[in-house]
DNA sequence: GTCTATACCTCGATAGAC
DNA sequence: GTCTATCGAGGTATAGAC
């Protein structure tokens, strides 16, 4: 079977210098501009080739959305080892944000564009469902043409599009936040009433919503963005002391405001 | 000169029957799927008679970016009276999440398509600056085609435009942000390290991050989105009490659980 | 002066020759 | 497997009819 197997690993190889030229042209000229013609130049082969290794660019952007979404949370992994769950948390907010920072494009077609990139790299499963049961008129990002759009069929080797980051990482991730959460509330650094799941959403949409609005929003923001970042965290979990004792709110303001240095968009 | 003002209404007249169909296109089938036939179809003219009221399909994207920028303020001005700061400060944050969730496609396009299209609703000065002084390569969402874009001339009657909606009432939505953030920092209630401008930004990109994975990412929230809210806005404001006395954290969960009377999309 | 009709570009995707 | 040729839909811009 050993030619069997060169020709897969020649095909995996094309599928890969595809894959590399599109990531390439998302990360110079933004998602909008990836064009089957423009991957087709850049590796030097006709545009209907393309279609023998990916069934449509949206597939394509499934994988790109996959792998960098994948990077994300491989940055994650050693923060897990920060003993103090206010540490943890807030250097897990750090890292995301910064990574968000650095690969804009990268973060917005995981986040910001068509919700159901992201819903193939999780799941596979969920993302059909979830994508037609919101609102009924809504949600739609990109129907544009026909209502049966080619949904279908990207399903087949997720595995190899998705080499890593499937819903256990992701899963990961979460209960890393909720892990932390909950030790906060047990050592009462978190209102009682606090439910670890729903705080965890609630701060992962807080730094969504410094990268996104720092992508997006011309004023945003005024501040220096760790400036930014800090007063999120602060209002968070920064001000809170031991469950007894000390002054309620005021001091403790002798954070180490890192000097202000602008990781700058690198992306890849 | 009636009749010169007569052409002039009828000019303006055709020029808002073009928005309105465009508003409803965008509000069906979103942004993307906008393009000038369809809006030209919409209204029974030739796609080449709309250049002749827009420059472009930008500028109408801006033009309706300006209204419902301006609607979303207008839903803030009647929360200036709320007497508590902390309240005032939680019914603007529902507020904003309500016209996220009730207009998503409006919202996209003000937030998180170009950014150029909101920025030409602010300052309007102060947009072409800022998009080309931010990382190099980056930040470009729709270069597309050539390097030198039809990017002028949209400047003539941005007060036409822009009816209301324009750098002051922005100004003043931020100032009531920060206005309420001062008056609980003065009474304590927020850490005196603690700066208004800056916490206002961070809490505006807390609320924006809410609306913004919960219009793109399959798997967000989990939670019902108003409890995501409202662990959020306890985590700002919710547990902390007047300055000294009573229990640090813990207690006083006896928040209003509304309802979750999910508020559904409508738009427009 | 206004608008229609049309030329010319790029794009995604496919059929069929080789 | 790969490419040429092509379709249909989108965009901008303009010549020229009314």
């Amino acid at each position: 079977m050993g030619i069997n197997e060169r020709k897969t690993r020649e095909k995996q190889a094309l599928r890969d210098r595809i894959l590399e030229a599109a990531r390439r042209i998302v990360i110079r000229e933004g998602f909008a501009a990836l064009s089957m013609r423009k991957i087709a130049d850049a590796i030097e082969y006709s545009p209907a080739t393309l279609y023998l290794y990916f069934a449509s660019r949206d597939e394509i952007a499934r994988a790109l959305c996959a792998q960098g979404y994948a990077q994300l949370l491989a940055g994650f992994e050693p923060l897990a080892q920060i003993a103090d769950p206010a540490e943890r948390l807030k250097a897990l907010a750090r890292a995301y944000v910064a990574f968000g920072v650095a690969h804009p494009q990268t973060y917005r077609l995981i986040f910001m564009e068509d919700p159901t990139y992201l819903g193939a790299a999780l799941g596979g499963a969920s993302e059909a469902e979830k994508a037609s049961a919101g609102a009924a008129n809504e949600r739609a990002n990109k129907p544009a043409g026909d209502p049966a759009a080619p949904q279908a069929a990207p399903q087949a080797d997720a595995q190899l599009i998705n080499p890593a980051a499937s819903d256990d990482s992701s899963d990961a991730a979460m209960r890393l936040m909720v892990g932390a959460l909950d030790e906060l509330k047990a050592a009462g650094r978190l209102p009682a009433s606090a439910n670890g799941a729903v705080w965890a959403e609630a701060l992962w949409a807080t730094m969504h919503g410094i990268v996104a609005l720092n992508l997006t929003c011309p004023v945003f923001p005024t501040s220096p963005l760790d400036t930014v970042i800090d007063a999120a965290l602060d209002a968070w979990f920064g001000v809170r002391e031991q469950p007894a004792a000390a002054p309620p709110a005021a001091a403790r303001s002798t954070r180490a405001r890192r000097p202000a240095a602008k990781p700058k968009a690198v992306d890849a």
